[in-house]
DNA sequence: CGGACTGTTGATTCGAATCAAAACCGGTGG
DNA sequence: CCACCGGTTTTGATTCGAATCAACAGTCCG
């Protein structure tokens, strides 16, 4: 893996593990194969066997599961440096689709080379298979938003943890943060019809509490930018707390 | 581990894992201290920060997230042979409960000699990271199944999944087995208030797909007996494909 | 300019929550 | 043995949040 790569895996990795020298130069030699994808493309699809996982290099990825009825339900989304598939490394057929929100940039890693890396480094498979933990307790938190809160809770709690993920890794800053998501792509994270999200936005932004205004972009698709204004409002109102994103290192 | 206590992990894993001689004597020989836990108590609090895992030897549990303003969301259920706190090892601070649904016993296995067992033994790692994962898949269809489901699909889809994971250790079979869940319990699985479980439940027995009955128990709490009396038809209402179980074993 | 996607608005329907009360059931204690 | 009690299930009436249906406006793009 070339240092430019493996850059977005160790800003994320090491936000939430502790990893020596070796380890890190353990990491940045790993082979990887480099792709573009368009945006709205499948990136690994519900049913496949997969050979290698999808490291998120650029862009933004989300996985989805859709119901017999063509009702889709998003379970999470991803940002640069999370590997969305890893746990392909141990499940091997697919539950769900992993799927492009922009134009991304995707580094596969062959499970083979993973796993040898489990094995020579302990430390790093401890730290990779922690990532698969965090990841479950974000997917805690995501069912009990759809489960428990109010249309405007529920959208607030999602704005406020992707802010949260993206200031993590420098991608937002002062509640202000880019995010081509359509009403639609939000409806699907949060189980509502993208008609209430927008009513939901709107109050949003009447009580003062966000503005959301879309910039053009080079590409076909315009750029969402979020700006959160009222930080400690919207998390009062979301019942947000952010110490289920385990973002500190552990013993 | 004595024998006997091994025997319910070892059944769960080796659903899903192969393991060898060696990975099964390996966990006999786990440290562990058994506990007896009544109904309905606290086994793992959230904010806890664990030095050890719980295995559920007998009884049933579940976890829950409850929300500021008191709402309860239970994020999963857990059935004998599963360590539904194994995160801890990784993730030291709790991040929801884990409440004995019926009296329990629990068997507590130390964070020092889980890592060790992990380092000695790089399959049973590899077996229990992959029991987080199957784990996580379990969230991911919680849900959308309570983001995109009808009340009746999703209780559907709860009963059929829990028949599935039960039948597969051996406590249910045609249909039927027993779970001591208020309806009140439900309704914390589902998303929804216990009134409307209610509803659906008399809905489901009017159309002859369940039946539902309390027998008697030794104990305070009676002990509900389900028995889907249709599979196919509550599958097909449900959307249920048990593909995200994950239950045979990989490469 | 036309077309596709996205966002917005209004009218209406519907599923589920809420509120309230009653019936039920096993367990406890007088 | 029976009266009472707490937790649970059931029923009915009503409200409410969100879905649905339908149309229209805005924007980017070919």
């Amino acid at each position: 893996m070339s240092a430019s790569l493996a850059t977005a895996l160790l800003t994320k990795l090491m936000l939430s593990n502790h990893l020596d020298g070796a380890d890190v130069q353990a990491i940045q030699r790993l082979p990887i194969r480099t792709q573009d994808v368009k945006a709205r493309h499948v990136i690994v699809a519900d049913g496949d066997r997969s050979t290698e996982c999808s490291l998120l290099v650029e862009g933004f990825a989300f996985r989805s599961k859709t119901t017999p009825d063509g009702e889709r339900q998003t379970v999470s989304m991803h940002i640069p440096g999370e590997i969305p598939d890893l746990q392909s490394l141990h499940l091997n057929v697919m539950d769900h689709d992993l799927i492009a929100l922009t134009p991304c940039v995707i580094g596969f890693i062959s499970h083979g080379s993973l796993k040898a890396l489990n094995i020579e480094r302990p430390n790093i498979a401890a730290a990779l298979w922690r990532t698969t933990l965090i990841d479950a307790a974000i997917l805690r938190e995501w069912i009990v938003n759809v489960g428990r809160r109010s249309a405007t809770a529920r959208t607030a709690h999602l704005l406020l943890a992707l802010h949260h993920r993206l200031r993590a890794i420098g991608m937002a800053q002062d509640g202000e943060f880019g995010l081509p998501v359509t009403q639609t792509d939000l409806a699907d994270c949060l189980g509502l019809s993208a008609v209430h999200v927008n009513r939901v936005l709107q109050l949003l932004r009447a009580e003062g509490l966000l503005t959301v205004s879309r910039l053009p972009s080079g590409r076909r698709r315009a750029r969402s930018e979020f700006h959160l204004l009222q930080q400690e409002k919207l998390e009062e109102l979301a019942g947000f707390d952010p110490a289920y994103l385990h973002q500190q290192p552990e013993s």
